[in-house]
RNA sequence: UGCCCGAUGGUGUAAUGGUAGCACAACUGGUUCUGGUUCAGUUUGUCUUGGUUCGAAUCCAGGUCGGGCAGCCA
C-alpha cells in the first residue's frame, strides 16, 4: 500500500491537481497518470520517486495509474525487462490499473493521426539524410534551414508515407517531419521528426510495423489516447512540452498536461542507466542486482523495505530544483523501518575463542532473548550457551583504550542476555596474536542481571561455540568514495572513483542456528553491528547461510575512537 | 554568445505579502542489558542590487550563479 501522506505539504504538482479540480476541470476520481518506463533497462532508485509520485497522485485522489511501456524503439527494448519492471513496481507496493499498457498497442492509432498532421498541412516526408537534417537544424545560436522537401504537396507526402509503411524504402531513406518552425529558439520545434523507418523486429509487434514514431509525437498521445489528465516526467522534458502541446493542438483529442519535476540525484551514486550498465559489463559490480546498485533490484538484495523507500521519497519532496540528496537520508529512513521491524539475532563476524574456565565442560544451557526489545510482544527465543563461546574480535583490547567500555584483561562485561564475563588470560599464536581468551563467569548474573547491583560499562555479543553456524557475511559499502562521482580530475571519469572497498567478503562468521533456518530475504538485525538480509539467491535454509550487510549501526565508538587519534 | 528552467542552514524541503518551520547531517548532555533505540538541547539559512509596500523568502526590474536543450534515443 501508498504511504499515507495526509500530513504531507502540499508540493507544487498537488497544487495544479488541486487547482483542476477545484475549478471543476476534473473531479477527484477522474484524475488519471501513468508510469511510463522504456522497457530498455532497470529500474533504479530515482524511477521509484517517478512511481511514487505516479502512483501516490493518482490514489490519494481515488484516481487511477497506468503502468505503460514506452517501446517505439525496437533496437533497445526487449520483453525481458518488461517483466523485470512490472516485478519490481510491484516490490515497491503499486498496483496498476488495468493491464500493462504498451505505446506499440497505438501504432495503428497514431499512424492514422499522422495521416491528419499531413492532411492539415503540417507534416511532410522528409528525404534528406540524416546528417543532411542535423546540418540543416542549425545550432543553439543560430536558425536551421528548411529542407527542400518541405513544401512539396501534401498528396505526394500521403504518398510517400503510406509507401514507408509499406516497407518500399529502406533505413534512413526518408522521414515524417512535423512541419513548424526552423527559426524557434527551441530546436525541438525546427521540424522534429515524427516518424522514422526501422526494418526491425519489435518485441510485440514483430514486424507488422517498419516505421516507428518518435517519442514526442508518441508519447503525447499515448497519454491522450489513454485519458492522462497529468502527465509527470522529469525536468529534462520541460523544453520538450511546447511540442507535446502543438502536437496535440490540431487534433480531436484529450488534452493532457504535462508537469515535470527534478530528478533524484544521490550522494555517493551515479544514476544513468549508461553509467549502471558500464558497471555491470566491465564486472566492476555482479549484476543489475548486486547489493551496491541503486536499481530496485539491488536495494531489494541489499536488503532495503519498499516501505523504507516510500518512506523516502515522500520526505524528498517535490521540486523544479536540482539538487544532490544526502544517501543519508535513504539509510535513517532504513534504520528507522528496520529498528522497529527487524528480529535481533547474534552473529560473530570475526571470531575470538574464549573458554570459561569455570563453567561445567559438556553442559548446554538455553538462555532467553527478546527477538525484538522495540517489540517485547514479538516474544523471545532460546538461545545455547557453554563453556566456548566466540566474541568478535573488535570486543576485545590487550590494552584498553581511554573510554572503552568493552572486554580487557581484568576487564567485566555482559554477555547480552547471558552472564557477566571477567576476562583472565590471554593466549597468543607463534605471530604474537591474540588467539584464545580464558574468562570466568558469574554464575549469580545468569539473565545479564546482577543480584547485587553492580553494574558493568559494556554488553557484547556473542556465539556459542558448538552450537554456531559457519556463515559467508557480505559488507557492503559506498560504491564510490566521493559524492559526486563524476567529479574528478581531467581526463578520467567516475570509474576512478569506485570505492575498492565496497565488498568485504568474510567467509567464516559464527551465527547463532536460528539464522541457518530463515528464508531467503530475511531482514534481521545482528545486534550491535547492523541490519543484515540473508541473500535472495544464494542463501539455502537449513544448509548454507548467506547475509548481506544492508546498513550499519550507527557506531558512536567508532566517532569517539577517531576523535582520540 | 540563443532559448527554457531554477536559486531558503552542510543536505532535502516548508512558509503563496505578516514570528523563516520541519527532516536528515553535525555537535552537547540524560536514559539504556545493543556505544543501537530514545529523550532534552545546541550550531548553521532567504544568491545579489535596486524598486513596490506600513511590512518582501514571497511581487517587479537588472545582475550573478547553477541545470537543461542542437538523436532518425527516451
Amino acid at each position: 500500500m501508498p504511504n499515507n501522506n495526509e500530513n504531507a505539504p502540499v508540493d507544487f504538482i498537488r497544487a495544479i491537481v488541486n487547482e483542476d479540480i477545484r475549478s471543476g476541470k476534473y473531479k477527484p476520481e477522474e484524475i488519471r497518470t501513468r508510469f511510463p518506463p522504456e522497457p530498455n533497462g532497470y529500474l533504479h532508485i530515482g524511477h521509484a520517486k517517478a512511481i511514487c509520485i505516479d502512483f501516490g497522485i493518482a490514489a490519494e485522489y481515488g484516481g487511477k495509474c497506468y503502468l505503460r511501456m514506452d517501446d517505439t524503439n525496437p533496437g533497445k527494448e526487449d520483453i525481458e525487462y518488461v517483466q523485470a519492471i512490472e516485478e519490481d513496481v510491484r516490490w515497491l507496493g503499486f498496483t496498476w490499473d488495468g493491464p500493462t499498457r504498451y505505446a506499440s498497442d497505438y501504432f495503428q492509432q497514431m499512424y492514422d493521426y499522422a495521416v491528419d498532421m499531413i492532411k492539415l498541412g503540417l507534416a511532410y516526408v522528409d528525404e534528406q539524410s540524416a546528417e543532411e537534417i542535423r546540418q540543416s537544424r542549425g545550432s543553439l545560436t543560430e536558425p536551421g534551414q528548411p529542407s527542400p522537401w518541405r513544401d512539396r504537396s501534401i498528396e505526394e507526402s500521403l504518398d510517400l508515407f503510406e509507401r514507408m509503411r509499406q516497407g518500399e524504402f529502406p533505413n534512413g531513406s526518408k522521414v515524417l517531419r512535423a512541419k513548424i518552425d526552423m527559426n524557434s529558439p527551441n530546436v525541438h520545434m525546427r521540424d522534429p521528426v515524427m516518424y522514422r523507418i526501422l526494418h526491425m523486429e519489435h518485441h510485440r509487434t514483430g514486424d507488422q510495423w517498419c516505421v516507428y514514431p518518435m517519442y514526442d509525437w508518441a508519447h503525447g498521445l499515448e497519454d491522450s489516447i489513454e485519458g492522462i489528465t497529468h502527465s509527470f516526467c522529469t525536468l529534462e522534458f520541460e523544453i520538450h512540452r511546447p511540442l507535446y502541446e502543438w502536437f496535440l493542438e490540431p487534433l480531436p483529442v484529450h488534452k493532457p498536461r504535462q508537469i515535470e519535476f527534478s530528478r533524484l540525484n544521490l550522494t555517493y551514486t551515479v544514476m544513468s542507466k549508461r553509467k549502471l550498465l558500464r558497471l555491470v559489463e566491465e564486472g566492476k559490480v555482479n549484476g543489475w542486482d548486486d547489493p551496491r546498485m541503486p536499481t530496485l533490484c539491488g536495494l531489494r538484495r541489499r536488503g532495503y523495505t519498499p516501505e523504507s523507500i516510500r518512506d523516502f521519497v515522500q520526505r524528498l519532496g517535490i521540486t523544479k530544483f536540482t539538487g544532490i540528496t544526502e544517501v543519508e537520508m535513504l539509510e535513517n529512513c532504513l534504520r528507522e523501518d528496520l529498528n522497529i521491524n527487524a528480529d535481533r539475532y547474534m552473529a560473530v563476524l570475526d571470531p575470538l575463542k574464549v573458554t570459561i574456565t569455570n563453567y561445567p565442560e559438556r553442559q548446554v544451557e538455553w538462555l532467553e532473548a527478546l527477538n525484538n526489545p522495540e517489540k517485547p510482544e514479538l516474544g523471545s527465543r532460546k538461545i545455547p550457551f557453554s563453556r566456548e563461546i566466540y566474541i568478535d574480535r573488535d570486543d576485545f583490547r590487550e590494552v584498553p583504550p581511554r573510554k572503552y567500555h568493552r572486554l580487557s584483561p581484568g576487564a567485566e562485561v555482559r554477555l547480552r542476555w547471558a552472564y557477566f564475563l571477567t576476562c583472565h588470560d590471554v593466549k597468543h599464536d607463534e605471530q604474537g596474536n591474540v588467539c584464545e581468551l580464558l574468562c570466568t563467569y558469574d554464575p549469580e548474573t545468569r539473565g545479564g542481571a546482577a543480584p547485587d547491583g553492580r553494574r558493568v560499562k559494556g554488553t557484547i555479543h556473542w556465539v556459542e561455540a558448538g552450537h554456531a553456524v559457519s556463515a559467508e557475511v557480505r559488507l557492503y559499502d559506498r560504491l564510490f568514495v566521493c559524492e559526486n562521482p563524476d567529479d574528478c580530475e581531467e581526463g578520467l571519469d567516475y570509474m576512478s572513483n569506485l570505492n575498492p572497498d565496497s565488498l568485504t567478503l568474510l567467509k567464516d562468521c559464527k551465527l547463532e542456528p536460528a539464522l541457518l533456518e530463515l528464508p531467503p530475504e530475511s531482514r534481521v538485525q545482528f545486534e550491535r553491528v547492523g541490519y543484515f538480509c540473508s541473500d535472495r539467491h544464494d542463501h539455502i535454509p537449513d544448509k548454507k547461510a548467506v547475509y548481506n550487510r544492508t546498513v550499519a549501526l550507527r557506531d558512536s565508538w567508532a566517532k569517539i575512537e577517531k576523535k582520540h587519534n
